[in-house]
DNA sequence: CATAAATAAATGAACGTTCATTTTAAAATA
DNA sequence: TATTTTAAAATGAACGTTCATTTATTTATG
């Protein structure tokens, strides 16, 4: 075997790119400045990936699926509808108050056109369980009979949204609030 | 008298933008092409704004005002707090139904770094009256002692989301759905 | 020394912006 | 009224810059 592409570097241009494209958009985030914070060649980025694009989405992808494991962790689909609910309600709101470097990105790619809508289906089909409690729900009785754009728009959205400016401020969201927070959500679909 | 700016053509440029951002984001919308789509020289647009940025912040000021116009028609202060917040609601909503262009242009805008802080600032106090809504209702025990922030994420975040949801996929919202959407809100933010 | 990885330099397309020039129509003149 | 003057409005080719990507070269490894 001849000297392997080094995992490394594959994660600095992955981590760099994180880094670049949340602090200013995009269109600050040219190829040669990842290659300057990840420390390596602009030349080097195009071993690892086939074009901006490409790495991007790359990205992206990888970060749902963290995004999609995190949002299961402990999650039993036997436990009763709203147990269910707020497990995932809660691991969903801890990931993006700890990692709001990866969620501020995933957001920025949520409205790009550099993603394509084929990374986005995907991110979409890892939830399924969440859609499955959903359903059982209004089967029965206890959820509102909504379409799933509306369930989630009333009740995971507006949690990421809370989350996304209180990380922006700085601020801290008390234990209070965030119980406040999940009332809210669950008084929103609950029948 | 001399020749006027003929208007016409600052509100030809203006409705280019607007397209050809909503089109495929702001990457893709070119002066050059704007010009085109206006029917205009690329020169003449540096005529009627000072760079690109101040195009992009004009436009999306000025779609604010009227945002916050249409979002506050009918609406009496006197009013019931529930009835009053339901106005306004359902003014938002068929704002976000009707000029589905301007709402999304207005998405794209609060999540760019071509837009000003200052600008964003300015969209925010032209509905001040729904926030001494809030407020009133708070103190009537009406409402659930939440932030702006948190009331604003569970009440009209999800319904622009939705409205969103709808006219990209064409599809139509129901009026059965739209009551059904308010009721979430409702619940959500009600004590 | 052979081969793949890494690099630095080179390339060309695309962009925002400028500016010398032309067009237009109101004002002045006769 | 008919003609000339004037200045603002409009134009679009050209400029300098930036960017993603490619190429040629060097470096490191087995």
């Amino acid at each position: 075997m001849v000297r392997q592409k080094t995992e490394d570097k594959r994660e600095a241009i992955l981590l760099a790119t994180l880094r670049m494209v949340n602090n200013n958009g995009f269109h600050a985030a040219p190829m040669s400045r990842i290659a300057d914070v990840a420390g390596v060649s602009v030349g080097t980025i195009y071993l690892y990936f086939e074009n901006k694009e490409d790495l991007v989405n790359t990205l992206y992808r990888e970060l749902k699926a963290k995004f999609a494991g995190k949002a299961l962790e402990n999650f039993d689909s036997a436990a009763p509808v709203k147990k269910g609910f707020e497990v995932i309600w809660r691991n969903i709101l801890r990931y993006k108050l700890s990692e709001p470097e990866e969620a501020t990105f995933i957001e920025q790619c949520d409205n790009t056109p550099m993603v394509s809508e084929g990374s986005r289906e995907m991110g979409l089909k890892s939830v399924q369980p969440l859609f499955d409690l959903w359903e059982r729900g209004q089967r029965e009785g206890i959820i509102k009979p909504l379409c799933r754009h509306m369930l989630f728009a009333f009740s995971l959205f507006p949690m990421i949204y809370v989350a996304h400016i209180y990380t922006k401020h700085c601020k801290e969201l008390t234990e209070e609030s965030i119980n406040a927070a999940f009332t809210a959500s669950w008084d929103a679909i609950r029948t």
